[in-house]
DNA sequence: TCATTTCCGTTGTAAAAACAACAGACTTGT
DNA sequence: ACAAGTCTGTTGTTTTTACAACGGAAATGA
């Protein structure tokens, strides 16, 4: 558990707070760690949680398989990031979607009703924590909204323009890479992986970009 | 100002918390008061925010119109319900979306750093607030994925299922009203109105649902 | 009350997406 | 090094959607 500490100083929710700090909270919040190999399942839909997960090493999909197969891809999660956080209300029932690990990965299980129901004793860097957290599920709310406005394009092409614009708005960079391979970006816009390949090289045709694997280059017509 | 008193005790943010301690709060979190006829925008993309906002009356869109025309409902907030808490993280950037008030409508405005900044001084009530405030953000994250559950179904009848069984068991019925008239639900759903309409009428003919306004009966079928 | 506007369903056509099936390049593990 | 599996692009067909245009019913407002 220590050694993750320095991983751990470095994460959203323990922004600002010391590594000796962090030692303490551990107990304070209940800190238990779990690994998962590549293709296990964190969480699976309709279970119940009640902890605030942050990873320390790997990545997650957060994602949703329905009837016919169709994998929805909700969000991702990398080092560093958290999750959890929309189920910490007493109301908030079953979970909604599967969590599964798409590198090995290690991920720390905390007490998230330690975390915001303030401990009168010590804890001088609680304070600090509550509003890392409350900015990491702002965030994520923002990122949720940005996923809904690329999902509401209405073709394929205009759906693509929007996320890689905004990757490259991200990156500040009109070159970048994509932490999806082409059946899981697919899964991430809600559409036909086969046909979004088809698209991708439509438009790598008409000269708007190049690609090579998950790497892509913008030109002029797209960032605009 | 007063007279909201009542009414914000009912809200999320206030839940549990007594009307004179919300009167208190007034001042420490510097409430300000704005009304707004239907029609007309609260916030538009491209504007920064820093306050919290809270629905005394009416009813708003969170909803983002494309250069094409094509406007997307992001999400509906009623009476009662807040906004805002997406931007409150100092490195938020700049509002993604208008706000539309859909009704005349009553918001009221609160300097959120002073409620997730834990004031040394009184406030007993404070951190009642503050978790208010962070089962509604967190509430609202789920909502935002079940949009997006909605929305990552392929055809215009498999969204209208999901959206319309979802509808059914939030009020516990097959029988209920939706908030939104065609346009407004098409939208929400980003689909084309007509189609969307020539679709739930096939629906009914195939004796799946009944509907009449935005009155809907869901028939087993479809909530099976 | 009457005119105007909004809302909703209908139809036909053109465009786009889903689907299925396949082949080559590349990875992976043994 | 080789076999098995994965990833990506390609093509053709079928299904579905978007789009445009219209008419009637209902709501709105002067």
């Amino acid at each position: 558990m220590k050694k993750y500490i320095p991983i751990l100083k470095r994460t959203q929710l323990f922004s600002g707070v010391g590594e000796e700090e962090i030692g303490a909270m551990l107990n304070c919040l209940q800190a238990r760690i779990c690994t998962y190999k590549k293709g296990e399942y964190v969480l699976r839909q309709g279970e119940h949680t009640d902890t605030l997960m942050v990873i320390a090493e790997g990545k997650l999909h957060i994602q949703r398989d329905d009837y016919w197969g169709n994998r929805s891809i909700i969000n991702m999660v990398s080092a560093g990031e958290m999750f959890g956080e929309a189920y910490v209300a007493p109301e908030s029932g079953a979970l909604m979607n599967d969590v599964l690990a798409v590198e090995d990965s290690v991920v720390i299980f905390f007490d998230v009703k330690r975390i915001i129901t303030v401990c009168p004793t010590a804890c001088r860097f609680h304070s600090a924590v509550v509003q890392n957290l409350f900015f990491a599920i702002s965030e994520k709310n923002r990122r949720l909204v940005q996923k809904i406005t690329f999902m509401s394009k209405r073709t394929t092409r205009e759906k693509l323009i929007a996320y890689l614009s905004e990757e490259a708005k991200r990156n500040n960079s009109s070159e970048f890479s994509i932490p999806f391979n082409r059946q899981q970006l697919a899964d991430y816009l809600s559409v036909d992986r086969s046909a979004m390949s088809n698209e991708l090289c439509k438009m790598r045709d008409e000269g708007m970009l190049e690609f090579e694997k998950n790497r892509f280059v913008l030109h002029d017509a797209v960032t605009a």
